[in-house]
RNA sequence: CGCGGGGUGGAGCAGUCUGGUAGCUCGUCGGGCUCAUAACCCGGAGGUCGCAGGUUCAAAUCCUGCCCCCGCAA
């Protein structure tokens, strides 16, 4: 088996759990490339990347170029001639010449059983939509987005109960395996890639303001995978008396028991000791954990507690 | 110097502008009612009002500095 030389990049915590694991196989991690630290957060302090931090605590060559044209940093990528360039979550196209720098080519992991939520979003948009699962894929990487051909894939079941959270964590560990998994088998010449049925691929649009504002019409179990599926982050909101209120949790409304608002959608219909109960355009649905600006996560006993909400208020609105 | 909200018994909030009795809902503890109860009634415990300094006869409240939490935006 040849040790493959390979360069990295990534952005985000979903990266680093693949990180680790390259970093224990006997594969030679050459350099990580990572976005530029930009002003983020309050005050506009700038802010190392996840892969970035990892690079520098287990002092790994980091790279940060600005734009992937930069002439700076191919000249360095490939000095550095690696035999694999691997990307999870990086964040941005590479260029058509480094994309061929590789001898063997470059490799992505994407969230999602390719063909299906191609894109910059697909572990919410498949909770969001309820989808019944998700998946991990490792693709050769082309011109054209997540669109390559596949080399392994693994399917992941999604709970009526799973939030993107949860999600994300268990695909950011799968992915890894996978990953590892797929350099293996490279190392070893012993690839079998398929390439993707193109026909049936579906592209998960990045999310939006409009994504994350409860519109209240929507029935009972649209709003429940919209809320679970912007959970932790960024959460799905709605108004309540002029100030946004961040709707973490909501729970499963079970059909059955699912009682016919007579109120226009967005009521209150009833607070109890663990729920608060609204009207949806086709049916109730119970709120369970809320975030009021400017506030820290509660569950709705102590919201209704100290924001004095009744039967009869309605939420939604704009502030 | 991006914009903004906040730190008050265990939880969530009001009170701050217009200094002067520590308030509300929930929880908790005890008692009562009840066939019974997480329901209802009565009663109790529990707070350095984020920290430090200042003004004042008197500061949760006004002034100054600091710490911490969070929403938006990126």
């Amino acid at each position: 088996m040849k040790q493959l030389k390979i360069v990295f990049m990534g952005t985000p915590d979903f990266a680093l759990p693949s990180l680790n694991l390259l970093n224990l196989s006997p594969h030679s991690l050459l350099a990580v490339v990572t976005a530029p630290d930009r002003p983020a957060g309050r005050g506009r302090k700038l802010f190392p990347s996840p892969v970035k931090k990892w690079a520098q605590k287990n002092e790994i060559a980091l790279y940060q170029p600005e734009k992937m044209g930069d002439s700076d940093f191919y000249t360095r990528l490939k000095q550095l001639s690696p035999d694999l360039i691997i990307t999870v979550a990086y964040g941005k196209l590479l260029s058509q010449r480094i994309l061929s720098l590789p001898s063997l080519g470059c490799i992505n992991l994407h969230a999602s059983n390719l063909p299906a939520y191609r894109g910059a979003a697909p572990i919410h948009r498949a909770v969001m939509d309820g989808a019944p699962c998700s998946g991990v894929s490792v693709i050769e990487m082309t011109d054209e987005l997540d669109a390559g051909d596949i080399i392994m894939q693994e399917e992941e079941t999604i709970s009526l109960y799973d939030t993107a959270g949860m999600l994300h964590d268990r695909l950011a560990v799968r992915g890894a395996s996978l990953l590892v998994r797929a350099v293996q088998s490279i190392a070893e010449g012993r690839v079998h890639k398929w390439s993707q049925d193109h026909a049936r691929a579906s592209y998960a649009r990045p999310l939006t303001e409009d994504d994350e504002v409860i519109d209240w019409n929507r029935s009972p179990g649209e709003l429940y995978n919209q809320i679970r599926g912007l959970n932790p982050i960024p959460g799905a909101h709605t108004f309540f008396k002029g100030k946004r209120l961040k709707v973490l949790r909501a729970a499963y409304p079970d059909t059955e028991k699912v009682a016919e608002a007579t109120v226009s959608p967005g009521t209150v219909i009833a607070v109890g000791e663990k729920s608060l109960t609204v009207a949806t355009g086709k049916g109730v649905i119970a709120l369970l954990d809320l975030q009021p600006a400017g506030k820290k996560p509660m569950n709705a006993a102590s919201f209704c507690c100290g924001y004095r909400i009744e039967p009869g208020d309605c939420l939604g609105g704009e502030q």
